[in-house]
DNA sequence: CGAATAGTGTCTTTTAGACACTATAAG
DNA sequence: CTTATAGTGTCTAAAAGACACTATTCG
């Protein structure tokens, strides 16, 4: 908290009009990535009033006056989807001026992750494991939310949904654009921070579950004598991640070893 | 440009109202780096006016409604320091809800990197060579503007300037959480980007005016012989970068071969 | 000559890539 | 017995680190 260190300070910031100038809008808007039957997945929310009525978009809203941008981020994810506790990485802020007809509006884009598991979890109904729904919350501009699977085509990126395919041009405002630069940012980040973990369903994992985490973000095959080196190396040399002593069958009719991060 | 795609939507863009909520300030902050005798160091503006009032602030203003937050960063580095034609580059974007006690603004930080033979060809004068001092343009908020050298202490950062030394209380609002982002950044891009390029003084440059440049940003040494070969491999072979049949002697009695980049 | 950078050759270590092979348990 | 993952050993190639050595030119 700032103190004023004078009495002609403090009477200067008491004074101080805010409303002389017009300002820009900013708005905070997350990237919720998931890995379903393994392809990337990104969630896009309907919209449903103008502009770009109809479009998708991903979850986002205005930075109130009482939160912090990242505090907005992490809100509207949990507003707009119903998931907590999911934490939301900043990676780029999207400023031209034209990119919402309405009105000068700055975009504070983040990426989250969300583990396949809690998609089914809380959803809590059949129709929603079957089409990869989840429970948006209703609102003036969502009516749908969907997790749509992310297809690289020779004619750009394409989304396919349970029920729809849409092209790039069906993402609203400029979110194409800030897909794919979360994209990039993704799979150049993969391999050396924790982003990998995120996806797990489980705290207890196999080194198979991670691989195949890796392999989707990058969209091409890890060879797996070097992964595993390249993970004991990394983690278990370091104590980052213990074996946890349980054996998994999920993946394989032969028990695999699991393990577990320490210290998030 | 968006167009509408009924009239019904036309007219709700008509009437849209943009004032309807309060909204926060955005600035665009640029954090310009500049190497002087193999030393980092960093443009720091002594605040005139209130908050903060003879703290020190980096270059930056409040974004404008018909300009991006990218051609704001542009111009305030330009009107404040007189240089022109330096690339900025966006790194992270902080939005605290009390980082500056007027009201709630939320900043865009960019970096940029200022070759030093820039720094007394515009300044015209030998005291501003003498004391890294620029000719910083005269407004409300600019009294004074001074390249500091960053100096990594037990205490933390020091900033070491022509008359004056500062410790990290006497950056303005929360500029030395900017400034430590931006370094962290810079030494993890450095090998892989072409920041260092922009450091350097010339087109024409020798391999190892690159490398004081990379030793300096990384703060420790490089093997001469690995510098070399990395640079042979990453840049030579590649066509990225040529040599240019010229000869240097700036650095040594023995002429160097000089090397010329290609296309940006 | 000493000082300072220019430039090359080479040995070693580390890391990454590739591939062969055996193991386990369900169907 | 087939299949799919589990897990190890090893050969090779590429990259990084370390160090020795010679070259050039000024003062």
């Amino acid at each position: 908290m700032y103190t004023p260190k004078t009495v002609e300070e403090a009477e200067f910031l008491k004074h101080y009009d805010p409303g002389k100038f017009e300002k820009p809008s900013v708005t905070a808007d997350v990237v919720l990535f998931t890995i379903l039957r393994s392809a990337m997945h990104v969630l896009l929310i309907r919209r449903g009033g103008f502009p770009y009525k109809g479009c998708w978009a991903f979850p986002g809203g205005f930075v109130g006056m009482e939160e912090s941008v990242d505090e907005a981020a992490a809100r509207e994810l949990s507003e707009e989807t119903g998931l907590s506790g999911i934490p939301v990485h900043q990676f780029g802020t999207f400023g031209a001026v034209d990119r919402d007809p309405r009105m000068r509006v700055i975009s504070v884009a983040y990426m989250a992750f969300l583990p396949a598991a809690r998609l089914s979890a809380f959803a809590g109904n059949q129709e929603a494991q079957d089409r990869d729904l989840i429970s948006a919350v209703a609102g003036d501009d969502a009516a749908d939310a969907q997790f749509f699977e992310i297809r690289e085509t020779v004619e750009g990126l394409a989304f396919i949904g349970p029920r729809n395919v849409l092209k790039e041009e069906d993402l609203a405002f400029d979110h194409i654009e800030i897909l794919k630069r979360a994209l990039t940012m993704l799979k150049n980040r993969i391999d050396y921070t924790d982003d990998a973990f995120s996806f797990l369903n489980d705290q207890d994992f196999t080194i198979y579950e991670l691989q195949k985490v890796v392999e989707t973000v990058k969209g091409r095959p890890e060879n797996l004598t070097n992964f595993r080196r390249i993970f004991a190396n990394k983690y278990l040399k370091t104590g980052l991640v213990v074996e946890t002593g349980e054996k998994s069958t999920r993946d394989s009719r032969k028990p695999a070893a699991t393990y577990r991060r320490l210290r998030s």
